[in-house]
DNA sequence: TGGAGGCGAGAGAGCGCTCTCTGGAGACAG
DNA sequence: CTGTCTCCAGAGAGCGCTCTCTCGCCTCCA
C-alpha cells in the first residue's frame, strides 16, 4: 500500500528519473532496451503516476466540467444519461475526468474559478440561461468552453446543436403526408433558441398552422390542448414541440373523445423515454444526443489543445421516428 | 491573466508564505492584523489556490467518483439527476469535485487506479453487478467506498438504501385497503436485492398474491400482464415492482377492457417521472433518492476523514404516493 | 586519424503548496 | 532579575513530476 514514485521505478530499472518519465509519456527518443527495462519496472512495482504532481508542472488538470442547470430542470430530462455517456466515450480513453456541476447558488462562479486556477481544463454548458453572464466571461477570458445548443443571441462561442428548424419541418411534412387538413402546433418557450426554431421551422412547412404556446412542461401541454380544442375543434394533426409536453397533450385528446392517431395525429420532438412510455407510443423527431455530446467533448478538447482557436459550430441532422401516434 | 501564487500574496501582505497559507486554510493561530493584511492581499491580487499543488502535499484529491452502470441501463433511469443533485448538495460547499464515470470496458479498473494514485478520494457505486469483484477489492484495499443499495451477498461495506421490504408492504396494504380481493404482483429481477426484497415485502403483507416475474423493463411489464390476464382473469389489484414496468402494464389492461383503477388497481414503485407521464398517473412507492444520495456522500466523506472506520448502513423509510391508478 | 555533428541519457531546477521545526518575543512565577 | 513556558511567525524541506540544458558517446566524413 506504500506509494510508488517515478524515482523508485527509475531505480529499479537502473535509469534516471528523466528517462523513466520519457517512457511513461511515450517519448520516442528512448533506447529500446531501456524502454523495456522501465516498462518491466513499472509493472513489477505497480507504478501509477501521481496526477497532482503532473498537473502541477504541465498546468493541465486532465478534467473537464459539465455544467448543468438545477435539479428541477434536470429531473425528468431524458437526455442527461446520453450526454454523460457521449462525453465519457470521448474523454475516458484519454484519462480525462468528467466533473459534474449542477447549478446552485454560486456554482457558475465556482466553475469559473476552477477554470482559472487550473482545476478544470474546460467546460461544457448545458441549458444556458440567455441572461447568464458566465459564457460571455468565459470566452472573454479565452477559456475553453462549448455550449450545448445555439446561444439565443449570437456570440463568438463554439456550440453543438441539432438542426431544430429542419426537425420541425420534418414533423410538418409528416402531418401533411398523413393527410391532416387542420394542423396545429404547441410551441416551446419563445425565449429559448430551441422554442423559436421549432416554431419557425414548422411554420415554414405549414404556414397556416394554428399556434398555441407552451413551455415544454407537461402541464403546459395539457393547458394548451384544452385551449386548442376550444378554439379549433376540427384540429386533426398537432406538432408538440417536446415529447414531455406531448404526454400532457394525448390524455386531454382522449378525454375529449378523440382517438390518436385516427382523429388527431400527434408528433413530438426529442425521442425521449417519455415517447416510449406514452400510450400510444409517440412519433417524434430524434436528436442524436449521445453523438452530439461526443462532438462537444471533441470540440472542447480541440480548444484546450489550441487555445483561442476560432469558435465553430456543429449542427447535426434530426430524423423522424415513426411510431403509433402520427 | 498571469497566475497569482501564495508567494505573491505573502509579499503583498508583507508576511511569509507560511502565514499566508495559514490564513488561507483558516488556522486560528494568526494575529488578527496579519490575517487582515493577508485577506486584503488575497482579494487585491485575485489569488486562487492551486489545487494540484495542494493535493500533492496533502494527498487529497478533493474529488469523489460516482460510478454508474452503462448507458443502456442508465438511459431512462429516472434517478440519475436526483442522485447527482443530492451528492452535489453535500459536496459542493466543501469544494469537492464530483467525477462521473459510466461503466465501459475497463472503467472500474480505471476508478480503482484513480483511487490508488490519489486522483479520487473515494467512490460511490451505483447498480453494482453482484458478480463484480471491484467492491470487494476496494474494501480489501481499505479505500473509501459507499454502495447505493444493499449488496446482494452480505459484505462489510457501507451502503445506503430504502427499506424495500417496507415499501412493498405499503403497496400491499394500499391494495387491501382499496378492497381488492384478487391481488397479484409483477416482480423485479430476482437476482437483485431490490427485486428480492420488494417481492418478499409484498408477500409478507399479501401472502396469497399471484406472482408473475418481470425484470424492471417496460417490455417485461407488458409480457407479464398478458400472462397474468390469462392465468388469473379476475385480478383486481396489482403491485408492479417498478414504475417503468408499470407503464408497460397499464396499456395491456386497457386493451383488455379493464379500467384502471376501477377494474384493476395498480401500484408502482420508485415515484419516477414515468409515474407522472403515465395515464392515469401512478400511485407508487416513493424513495427519497436525493436525500439518500446526500447521505451516501456524507458517509463517503466520513470514511475519507477516518479511513478504515467500520462499515455502516443507512436505511431510509419509503412512503406511499397516492395518485389515480390505485 | 581528427573534428564535426547528432542523438540519447542524466542532472537539476523548479511547479505551488503544506507542514514541521526553530527561534524570538512576551508573560509570569520564583 | 532570571528562568521557564507559551505563542506565533518564518525558514526550509520536501510532495512527485516534467522539462530544459548539458554532456558524453558514437558515427561519419574529410
Amino acid at each position: 500500500m506504500k506509494r510508488v514514485t517515478l524515482e523508485e521505478v527509475a531505480r529499479v530499472a537502473g535509469v534516471s528519473r528523466a528517462t523513466a518519465s520519457r517512457v511513461v509519456n511515450g517519448a520516442s527518443s528512448v533506447d529500446e532496451s531501456l524502454r523495456h527495462a522501465v516498462q518491466r519496472a513499472i509493472s513489477s512495482t505497480g507504478y501509477l503516476p501521481n496526477i497532482a504532481a503532473r498537473s502541477l508542472v504541465t498546468r493541465r488538470a486532465h478534467a473537464i466540467g459539465l455544467l448543468l442547470p438545477d435539479e428541477r430542470r434536470m429531473v425528468g430530462d431524458p437526455h442527461l444519461a446520453s450526454v454523460v455517456s457521449g462525453v465519457t466515450r470521448v474523454v475516458r480513453p484519454l484519462g480525462i475526468h468528467l466533473v459534474l456541476m449542477m447549478t446552485g447558488p454560486g456554482t457558475r462562479e465556482q466553475a469559473l474559478s476552477d477554470l482559472r486556477c487550473g482545476r478544470l481544463d474546460g467546460v461544457i454548458l448545458v441549458h444556458t440561461d440567455p441572461a447568464d453572464p458566465v459564457p460571455g466571461r468565459l470566452i472573454a477570458a479565452g477559456l475553453p468552453v462549448v455550449l450545448a445548443g445555439r446561444p439565443l443571441k449570437p456570440m463568438p462561442i463554439t456550440y453543438v446543436d441539432v438542426n431544430q428548424t429542419a426537425g420541425a419541418a420534418l414533423a410538418g411534412r409528416r402531418l401533411k403526408s398523413l393527410g391532416c387538413k387542420r394542423i396545429a402546433t404547441i410551441t416551446g418557450p419563445q425565449d429559448t433558441a430551441a422554442g423559436q426554431d421549432r416554431l419557425a421551422g414548422f411554420l415554414a412547412e405549414v404556414p397556416d398552422a394554428v399556434v398555441v404556446h407552451g413551455d415544454f412542461t407537461r402541464q403546459s401541454g395539457t393547458a394548451a390542448t384544452e385551449k386548442l380544442l376550444r378554439c379549433c375543434p376540427d384540429v386533426d394533426g398537432v406538432f408538440v414541440a417536446s415529447d414531455l409536453m406531448a404526454t400532457g397533450v394525448v390524455p386531454v385528446l382522449h378525454r375529449a373523445g378523440r382517438q390518436v392517431p385516427d382523429d388527431v395525429a400527434v408528433v413530438g420532438f426529442d425521442d425521449s423515454s417519455a415517447a416510449l412510455t406514452s400510450e400510444p407510443e409517440l412519433t417524434t423527431v430524434r436528436q442524436p444526443i449521445s453523438d452530439m455530446a461526443a462532438e462537444m467533448a471533441r470540440q472542447l478538447l480541440r480548444q484546450i489543445e489550441q487555445p483561442r482557436s476560432p469558435a465553430t459550430s456543429v449542427v447535426f441532422a434530426p430524423s423522424l421516428v415513426v411510431r403509433d401516434s402520427g
